[in-house]
DNA sequence: CGGCATCCCTAATGATACTG
DNA sequence: CAGTATCATTAGGGATGCCG
């Protein structure tokens, strides 16, 4: 058994099972717009030029494929306005906040490893 | 208050301070072979070739860039022997062990996800 | 054996301009 | 407003060879 008791499971090989789904989240929010922009939704839901404004330094290219990401993986939706379609508006789905677990704990750790790096 | 209750603080200002840590833990586990690394000397400790061999695909470059890292880290520490100095060991250190409980939930989220893909 | 140095390639990101 | 298209740049990673 590995020393990562609850990660591992008894031979090596199923290793690689065990990897991959863990990839599959550092995809998901490991991308450099994903954060600022999940944490943005969160607070509230924002119109495109809301959040360029709102995350300091994103380009549109940047933003929109961050979106379309997020989207493709159901954390995030988009609606737009019926009486005007320049109305789009983003918000995080019920799925998306499924994830705040996970970003707690993973903060968690960073704040501790912050902490401990600076203190060596 | 934002939706990702645990996550966020009450403003957006402060959801930058709230990121940086989960960025950190990205960057320390994001790494193409970070999590193989890990995985491999959670079973047990291990020396440079035996890493190399185990882990399929991976050049010395890059298993030495992993490895390096993670010392850094403080999530793995590497060990000389005394009496013949090309034999050198990988452990995980008590601090690395650590990473489980975070690991084990990116993992169960992770594959949730998957199955949720696959159906829908 | 346990690496490091060098060169190369691709993917990710950025800058800028443009459009329905 | 909400993006897309195009081009330029950079960072991550791979191939190969060499060294103590």
């Amino acid at each position: 058994m590995g020393i990562l008791s609850g990660f591992l499971g008894s031979t090596p090989d199923e290793c690689k099972v065990f990897i991959r789904p863990v990839r599959d989240v550092i995809d998901i929010v490991g991308g450099k717009w994903t954060l600022p922009v999940l944490t943005a939704l969160s607070f509230k839901s924002h119109r495109f030029k809301e959040l360029q404004v709102q995350i300091e330094g994103v380009t549109s290219r940047m933003l929109s494929k961050a979106l379309k990401d997020l989207e493709l993986n159901g954390l995030v939706e988009k609606e737009v306005s019926l009486e005007n379609t320049t109305i789009v508006k983003y918000k995080l789905t019920s799925y998306g906040e499924s994830l705040d677990e996970l970003l707690v704990l993973m903060r968690t750790w960073g704040v501790n490893h912050r902490e401990r790096i600076m203190t060596i």
